[in-house]
DNA sequence: AAAAAATTAGTACATTTGGTCTAAATTTAA
DNA sequence: TTAAATTTAGACCAAATGTACTAATTTTTT
């Protein structure tokens, strides 16, 4: 019977995106849900409890999403679906993106965990790009470290674009994936060969 | 008499920078300088009004800095030494662009504000982009918001990489403005015409 | 020097929060 | 059906916070 707890994570996802989660405590996600406080300590003891356990919905989310696609010959547009499906998983844990500096403050944990991550998603930017200059798609780099340099500014703008997004626009959940799934690609269009540019066109 | 005042914000501003601005309350920043509570109420009604004289602070202070440059012939050049010394300013008070969507989130006058600034920016952008293609600098647009998302994206980087920082790196200060000078102007690097990367390689 | 204004310390109060504990109620297992 | 385990409600406490207020002290003005 975990009724309770996962209520207790909706409910708390909820309150998250709505008010940031510096301003959600305990015991306003128990009385939101007309659960007692002691009940909703029993099933978590800290917020800190429950983060872990939505970054663990996160992760689980974006993997069922990733595998809705099937493997793709062109790399590029392999890394953009895989992209593009995180920006909708993150879009509805946005919060998470949001406060993500509050979140890593407060529970190193989690921080650590983070970075881990990313480290894993920098080498898979890595091979893609690799695969797609040997294949004519990409053009060579014009100095050692441009293309870390091009992977490190796509990871700043995938932690950061819902932060962003949260300041400047207040538009519709499909208007802003939309927008920034087109800035996104257009990070890498300078560095696309005729050929690259053909290949999506094509698509 | 305006000591105690100013001291207010010294502190204030410290403290931001060290615990973050959700975990900094009026009372600590009271007990940190010594004075009573009382009296900082006196002084500054609310969080929030410290944050709006910090946030003058921050202008006040990149106007300044912004001033030691001489006016540059090349726009593009131009640009990048209004960034950078933007980029020190901003480390310097990096609590406010860390927790910019606390702030914004707490304070709407500050997040019209904000934005208004980010407006006038991007015209500066627009302007200097123009000048650098007319001057042969940069290419043409290959297609025809190619320039606008450039500017979008150069704005969520200007906004965020400290945060990305503060999540990525633990370096000193001087370190991590560097890196992320770096990947500022690459950022432009790929839209530099032969006649562009020449002018920059003899600065 | 005296009066007025500004600054400062200190107190008191209501709220919120995290944390602990107990007893009742409910569900599960024997 | 009874016993055991789990879940739930509710009370209690201590710490922190914002807010309001008063009185003392210091500074400035006249």
């Amino acid at each position: 019977m975990k009724k309770t707890k996962e209520k207790i994570l909706d409910t708390a996802h909820q309150l998250f995106n709505e008010y940031g989660v510096a301003d959600v405590s305990l015991r306003k996600i128990a009385a939101t849900m007309n659960i007692s406080h002691g009940n909703l300590i029993y099933h978590f003891k800290t917020k800190n409890d429950i983060l872990e356990q939505l970054h663990e919905r996160i992760l689980i989310a974006a993997l069922e999403e990733n595998k809705r696609f099937k493997i793709e010959e062109n790399p590029i547009i392999g890394l953009w679906q895989t992209a593009f499906s995180g920006f909708r998983i993150l879009y509805d844990y946005r919060f998470f993106m949001i406060d993500l500096n509050y979140i890593m403050r407060e529970n190193p944990a989690l921080h650590e965990r983070f970075k881990g991550l990313e480290t894993v998603r920098a080498e898979m930017y890595q091979e893609a790009i690799d695969r797609a200059i040997q294949k004519g798609l990409m053009r060579q780099p014009e100095y050692s470290n441009e293309y870390i340099q091009l992977i490190e500014r796509v990871r700043i703008f995938s932690d950061f674009w819902i932060s962003s997004s949260a300041i400047y626009y207040s538009e519709n959940k499909n208007k802003t994936i939309e927008h920034h799934a087109s800035l996104f690609q257009s990070m890498f269009f300078p560095y696309l060969t005729i050929e690259g540019k053909k290949a999506l066109n094509n698509k």
